[in-house]
DNA sequence: CGTTACCCCTGGAGGC
DNA sequence: TGCCTCCAGGGGTAAC
C-alpha cells in the first residue's frame, strides 16, 4: 500500500507521540522480513531516545543517534506494511511482526506479505547507509522540477512511467502515483524519455508534486485514524483518475482507460488524453 | 542500456 | 465447500 503519501502520513501521524520517547524495549516476532531484522534488536534499542522521525523515498528514519551506542532505525512498510500505535499490552494479532516499546504505549508493525524492511544504522551518518546511499532525488524537494528531470534523463531511452518508479532517479513514486502524474500531465507512459520536451517536463514535474502533496494532505486529514485504527484509513483517499479503472470512461475524455503491462507491473492510461 | 523473468510472501477475487 | 489461477500500492538480482 505505501507509496511516499501514505509514508509521510505515517510519519506525521507519530509525531506527536514518539519523538522525546524513551525506547523500553523491542519484541521481533518475526525476525524473517524481505531482509532479515537485525539480531539483539532489543538490547539495542532499550535505554535510546527517539529524538526525531524523519523521511527518505518510502523509508522512515528514527532517530536514535544521541544516546551511547545510539544509531538510526530504518524501516520500510513494503507492499502491505503498516504502522499503528496501542496500548501496552494489546494483543498481537497475525502479521504483527515487531513491537516497539515505550512506557504508555507501542509502535506496532503489521505486514502481511512481509516485503518490509526493519534496519538498524549504527552512528549518526544514516545517509551513509546501503540502503540510503543511492536513493535518487526527493520529489517535494525544492531542487526537483522539470529542468531537473529534462536533465537527469538525458542519454536515456526507456519509456517515462518505469524510469519515474526507479528510485535511483526518484524516490517515493510507486505504480498509483506514476500513473496518475503522467494522466495529469497529459504524457503517455509509454513514451520514450528523449522525446519530452522540456516544457513537457515542466508539467510533469508539477503534476507529480501536486498529487503527491494533494494525496499528503488528504490522508493528513485522518492521521489519527490511521495511526490508531487497525484499517487503511489514509490511503484511498483520493480516488483515482485512471489507476485500476480499465476499461472506465477517461474523466477528462469519457474514452475507455487502458491497461498494458510495462516491466512487470500494470500501467493505466487515457490513449487519447496522453500521447 | 533496457527489458524480462524470477525471487521474496500472504490474501483476496474469480473461475470451475 | 474446495481448489486453481491470477493479481496486488515494493524492490533486488540475474540473464539476455
Amino acid at each position: 500500500m505505501p507509496e511516499l503519501p501514505e509514508v509521510e502520513v505515517s510519519r506525521r501521524g507519530l509525531l506527536p507521540y514518539l519523538p522525546g520517547k524513551a525506547i523500553v524495549g523491542a519484541i521481533v516476532r518475526t525476525p524473517r522480513l524481505r531482509l532479515e531484522i537485525p539480531s539483539g534488536l532489543d538490547a539495542r534499542l532499550a535505554g535510546l531516545r527517539i529524538d526525531a522521525i524523519s523521511r527518505r523515498g518510502k523509508y522512515l528514519l528514527f532517530d536514535c543517534a544521541s544516546g551511547r551506542g545510539g544509531g538510526w532505525l530504518l524501516l520500510h512498510l513494503g507492499m502491505s506494511g503498516s504502522l499503528r500505535l496501542v496500548p501496552p499490552g494489546t494483543p498481537a494479532q497475525k502479521h504483527d511482526h515487531v513491537d516497539l516499546l515505550f512506557d504508555t504505549t507501542v509502535l506496532r508493525l503489521r505486514d502481511p506479505r512481509r516485503f518490509g524492511v526493519l534496519l538498524w544504522h549504527e552512528g549518526a551518518d544514516v545517509e551513509t547507509h546501503p540502503a540510503l546511499a543511492a536513493l535518487g532525488i526527493e520529489p517535494l524537494a525544492d531542487n526537483f522540477d522539470g529542468d531537473w528531470l529534462y536533465a537527469a534523463t538525458r542519454g536515456r531511452r526507456a519509456p517515462v512511467k518505469p524510469l519515474l518508479m526507479d528510485h535511483r532517479l526518484v524516490v517515493g513514486i510507486g505504480n498509483i502515483y506514476a500513473a496518475e502524474s503522467l494522466f495529469r500531465a497529459g504524457i503517455s507512459p509509454l513514451r520514450g524519455c528523449h522525446r519530452i520536451s522540456p516544457d513537457r517536463y515542466r508539467r510533469l514535474a508539477e503534476s507529480i508534486r501536486t498529487t503527491l502533496e494533494a494525496s499528503i494532505a488528504a490522508g493528513g486529514s485522518s492521521v489519527r485514524d490511521y495511526v490508531h485504527s487497525d484499517g487503511g484509513a489514509g490511503c484511498f483517499q483520493l480516488s483515482c483518475a485512471v489507476y485500476g479503472r480499465q476499461g472506465e470512461p477517461c474523466p477528462r475524455c469519457a474514452r475507455p482507460v487502458r491497461a498494458v503491462r510495462q516491466a512487470g507491473r500494470s500501467t493505466f492510461y487515457c490513449p487519447a488524453c496522453q500521447r
